[in-house]
DNA sequence: ATCCCGCCGT
DNA sequence: ACGGCGGGAT
């Protein structure tokens, strides 16, 4: 493709998305620490989930220095019901190292960023890129996507990067980011809707006739499907933390809080993991969300 | 059943 | 590179 046609593309987009993109609550913010906040909650969590709860969340942790403060059990409860709540227990470790290493400022180097706990290489240039505004280009499971459809073929995470990273004009790594990655989260979705694609007359993959298998199915940053939630350890894990939220609870009821009555065995192993992940605390014979 | 602005340990 | 990690909405 010709430079020419690269700008035009680039240009088409960014119109795209000034008329059609989502008024999203982080994207009125360059704060760091938000943006910081609403990348991690954006991590396997739809977007209109996070919209409700970001609000909140930052009027009870509004600082690093805030959140330090607390405890990981206090991050955990307003964390509640987004899901995966390791990403709290980082994020309370990521504000006790922002506050103890940065005095308190959240850092724009790269190499910093990713050095904190549950930021990695997405959310560390999501941060430079939305709240900093540097001339990086995320990769996510959106952008993946897009970028191996607009070339025809399956991308290695070096390649998606560097891919990503030579559309980036100086200036604009903002706009861009935002536009590219809306384009997959509305348009280039893994269902896609090519018809209402701005871009589509140059899409290596739709002037292809979309031929199977999609070439986004086996590109790095781009999600596959997992496994079954009901039944799983995950349920479990989620019922007790549920629980744990009003009182704590004793390892002769952990069976019957994780669901599994009877089976005090996997209760026993899967709690376990918990306490490895600085879910939950042992205090004598109950557990109980971490001080 | 599928999807979701990933990260981490293996 | 792969599997584990929540939960709600469709």
């Amino acid at each position: 493709m010709t430079v020419k046609g690269q700008c035009a593309d680039r240009q088409t987009l960014t119109e795209w998305f000034e008329l059609h993109g989502r008024d999203l609550p982080w994207r009125h913010s360059r704060d760091p620490w938000t943006i910081l906040i609403s990348e991690t909650m954006l991590q396997q969590t739809q977007v209109v989930r996070v919209v409700e709860r970001l609000g909140p969340f930052m009027e009870r942790f509004p600082s690093p220095e805030a959140m330090a403060a607390a405890s990981a059990g206090d991050v955990i409860t307003e964390w509640s019901g987004l899901g995966y709540n390791r990403r709290a227990v980082a994020l309370h470790r990521t504000a006790q190292a922002i506050y103890e290493l940065h005095g308190g400022v959240v850092p724009s180097a790269l190499a910093d960023l990713l050095a904190l706990p549950g930021v990695g290489p997405y959310t560390a240039r999501a941060v430079r890129v939305f709240a900093f505004e540097l001339d990086d280009a995320v990769v996510d499971t959106n952008i993946g996507r897009v970028l191996a459809r607009w070339e025809n073929r399956s991308l290695k995470p070096a390649e998606a990067q560097d891919f990503a990273n030579s559309l980036v004009r100086r200036g604009g790594a903002w706009i861009w980011n935002q536009s590219i990655m809306e384009l997959g989260a509305l348009l280039c979705r893994p269902q896609p809707h090519c018809a209402a694609c701005p871009v589509s007359r140059d899409c290596g993959w739709f002037l292809a006739g979309q031929p199977t298998p999609d070439p986004a199915s086996r590109t790095a940053g781009v999600t596959t499907g997992q496994s079954r939630f009901e039944g799983s350890d995950r349920q479990g894990r989620g019922r007790l933390m549920r629980h744990l939220a009003r009182q704590d609870v004793d390892e002769a009821n952990l069976d019957d809080a994780m669901g599994w009555p009877g089976d005090p065995a996997r209760a026993d192993r899967v709690v376990q993991g918990m306490v490895t992940d600085g879910l939950v605390e042992r205090l004598g014979t109950s557990y109980r969300l971490p001080a």
